[in-house]
DNA sequence: CGCTAATCTAGAACAAGTTTCAGACTTGAT
DNA sequence: ATCAAGTCTGAAACTTGTTCTAGATTAGCG
């Protein structure tokens, strides 16, 4: 009889199922990943070290992950999980969309703020990601998608409203990474989130009917 | 006498000047650079063979560009001057400002697809920088403002604008990026630009006088 | 010219990401 | 319980960015 049962991730692609101990590993090579983040951001995430700290051999994290921006990427998928539960608890209040998206993005960057390295770490991989990296950091883009529809409060947007939040997503992208490297302040951010976000009243044509 | 006369370079900071042989040898790395770069993009700039392109010794590469990041955003600022000589010439002709920096932003993007990889190694490397690099990638910064400013036509900007231009120059690199990795088509880059230029009509009132 | 400091060169050495491999352990099926 | 296939481990090797060193060369000056 084996010893470990199947168990089936839910979100993943067509990975073939991991039993548990593997499921076990990968969570534990994720969690040392954010841990080495959070301490010295990207450059502080050494596979041999994270090798280590979640007790399997560099050969099998790099099975796990083929490079460390898969890694990278793959953390940053698991944390974006975890705030878009966080942020559906509490919706944003705003009056218009704009205003909603931009109190969203802005209490995601607040949390950012409390783990700059993570951060660091996880955004730098996504931008410096190569093709090879595609789908995962396609998923994360379309988890950001589903956030920000989220907060517009909308279903089926028509092409426009992807646009704008196409853009906006280009913006809080290269917003953080400005945010990240010192070249701009916490409220030079907070200005462009709000900037782009009226990019959202261009789509809703005025009540005037 | 001493055999090399000192010149001056215009652009650069506080750099103690440089003698023409050194002025010949940081054109000859920057020049390596770029041809390596338009090979292969960002992993086909190693730091050895651009030394030896360049005739120079890898110690002495690292004198003039202290990292990778270093040597590849100066090749950056070094392709956008002509770029924006370029430009220059030959002004938008577009009817709004929106439209003229629309037009300016996909004449540059066709320049780039000319040469992706070059285009892939200068805009990684301009996003993967850290802090160490910020004086260097902040020049980049300003000088496409200015870019985007001249389209605008405009010398003093309020404000309003200028979150504008920022958030257009956030959306252009980060689009950039996705289509470098291959996440976008060319087509859909054009439309992320368009609709980020329609924010520069939200900081012109109508003309209701 | 002849000196001193700065710069350049060749090459070794080091660091961290990635690959490889032989041998031990698990898994799934019989 | 046993076997074949797949997985994991530990360790070494390889690659490329970066640093260091000793000895030549060059720059600027009296």
């Amino acid at each position: 009889m084996p010893v470990e049962a199947k168990v089936d991730i839910g979100a993943r692609s067509a990975t073939p199922p991991l039993t548990e101990r593997q499921e076990a590993r990968r969570r534990r090579i994720l969690h040392a990943s954010a841990q080495l983040a959070s301490r010295g951001g990207f450059d502080a995430v050494q596979m041999r070290e994270v090798a280590e700290s979640s007790q399997v051999a560099l050969g099998t994290l790099y099975r796990y992950f083929p490079s460390k921006v898969h890694l990278l990427v793959a953390t940053m998928q698991d944390q974006l999980e975890h705030m878009h539960g966080t942020l559906r608890k509490k919706p944003p209040a705003g009056e218009t969309a704009s205003e909603r998206v931009a109190e969203t993005l802005m209490r995601a960057f607040r949390a950012l703020q409390r783990e700059p390295h993570l951060a660091d770490a996880m955004v730098r991989a996504l931008t410096f990601a190569d093709r090879s990296v595609s789908p995962e950091v396609d998923q994360v883009s379309r988890q950001t998608t589903a956030i920000i529809l989220d907060a517009m409060g909308l279903t089926d947007p028509t092409p426009a409203q992807l646009s704008a939040v196409r853009v906006i997503e280009h913006t809080w992208h290269s917003a953080l990474i400005t945010w990240l490297s010192g070249r701009a302040s916490i409220a030079q951010v907070k200005i462009d989130i709000e900037t782009v976000c009226r990019l959202i009243d261009l789509t809703e044509p005025e009540k005037k009917p």
